[in-house]
DNA sequence: CCGGCGTGTGAACATCCGGTGACCGCCGAG
DNA sequence: CTCGGCGGTCACCGGATGTTCACACGCCGG
């Protein structure tokens, strides 16, 4: 019963590259009673141009792509591993079907086809990834001295902000959401720029580097990003001196005898 | 680092549950070719039952599933939300294929179809799987003293880090997932370094040497890594002194939930 | 019992990696 | 049209790692 399903709480952000004007039509006016933000282009967009339109999904007609159009395909999947693609295209065979799933497509439907089952491809194929990624609508998060606020879009140590600035705090924002894992550059960056990071790109170095140089202006005392030679990079407030550690997953701790030690000094 | 990792090492495990004795007939020649582990029931089984086969993806035909089918189809996807699902059944109507896919199947393929389509879709809802929710889940392994957790590349021993480099945490990674069996050198160098070890390279000995040094500092009282002469390395946990023969070898396989056996073999 | 390999060491040497600081181009605000 | 903030690149460098060597030592077959 009309499970309405808001599923779409956060709006779906989507492109739509075709030139069929009537399904267009239609389509468009289903999204929009959905409350997706979506576009449509009618030819491809240089895939760094989709890039920056930090897509959730695209809807591909690969007839509107012409002779480069496995290769678009392909591109366009290595570096937006993240991104939902549906391919939605006319006549086809089970070959081309299956090369187009193989470079990375995450559905393949054929046309004339019904707007509502291109839009519940779409929303299977991107479910999972929102699954995943589902570490939205929290408030607040806290790590030694400290605070992680999603909703103000910055990070605060007693109060005082830490001042970040937007991709500082997608990044903090990140590795505190995966504290204690170890995190590889190619993932952080992937979750954070959005697109597959080339080999050689010091980006993830340097924003780590900001992002201690301001945090240690604002918490002294407290070491939160570490690094894992050849690995990436950790999330984990500890204190500067050794002093406290973090009592993290470890073991079972002096349980009961040993008396609470009191944090006298 | 290229590290295509073992991502695509590891088999894929896979259940179909259909009747249809031809189409199985190839499909299962197919997946043996690829190696994927896989099952096929002839009906519906309990949900308990799948989540026991601790399963990468299903396929199901809805029409072997009865009247229950929708509702089948619906507990199966809420209770395994890691779970890819392929709908492959006979004719079908938009608004069905729209219910199914709503209910949380990732993909629907009609009948007739042809197998390599099949095995393309569950690839591609698998791939996106993996990459999403997937990251690292593993626990952590465990033997002797040795903690070995893969989400922070690094061993412990009682909560403390032995402190290993990303090349030593992949060796004893290696080794201890193969625990109990010898390895040869060239398989070892292969399958960490990634490619073929030429004749004459010392490296895995030294770095079994640097392993076993930290080893030894961390957790004295055993013994990890034991040399097969002229052969390889083998890893089990063992005292230094001779106590506590390794219990019985009764052949530590119970574990997997392989309550079900795959054709895999 | 002896000599030949295959292995264990330790250390020198060659690379790779990550921390930095400087510099550049883009863009929105003033 | 400027100016300043921000995201992103570069080149340099010290240190962490990985690789290669030469040698000592132990396991094996004769």
């Amino acid at each position: 019963m009309t499970t309405e399903r808001s599923s779409s709480a956060q709006p779906l952000r989507l492109a739509v590259i075709d030139t069929d004007s009537g399904f267009l039509q239609v389509l468009d006016k289903r999204l929009e009673r959905l409350g997706w933000e979506h576009r449509t282009l009618a030819s491809p967009v240089p895939v760094d141009a989709l890039v920056a339109m930090r897509l959730s999904a695209l809807v591909v007609d690969l007839a509107v792509l012409g002779p480069s159009a496995w290769d678009y395909l392909e591109r366009v999947c290595t570096e937006m591993p993240g991104l939902g693609v549906v391919v939605c295209t006319g006549q086809s065979t089970v070959a081309q079907r299956v090369r187009g799933l193989r470079l990375g497509a995450d559905d393949w439907l054929g046309k004339p086809c019904h707007p509502e089952e291109l839009i519940a491809r779409v929303e299977a194929v991107v479910r999972r990834r929102r699954r995943s990624d589902a570490r939205e609508e929290r408030p607040a998060v806290a790590a030694g001295e400290l605070e992680i606020r999603a909703d103000r879009f910055q990070a605060f140590v007693d109060g005082v902000s830490v001042d970040l600035t937007r991709r500082e705090f997608e990044l903090i924002e990140l590795l505190a959401a995966s504290e204690g894992r170890v995190l590889e550059r190619e993932e952080i960056y992937q979750r954070v720029w959005g697109y597959a990071m080339v080999r050689g790109d010091r980006s993830v170095d340097v924003f780590v580097r900001k992002l201690r140089q301001k945090l240690e202006k604002t918490s002294p005392a407290w070491r939160y990003i570490h690094t894992h030679f050849g690995v990436g990079y950790r999330f984990a407030a500890e204190r500067a001196d050794g002093t406290e550690p973090p009592a993290d997953v470890a073991d079972a701790e002096p349980a009961a005898g040993a008396a609470v030690a009191f944090s006298s000094s």
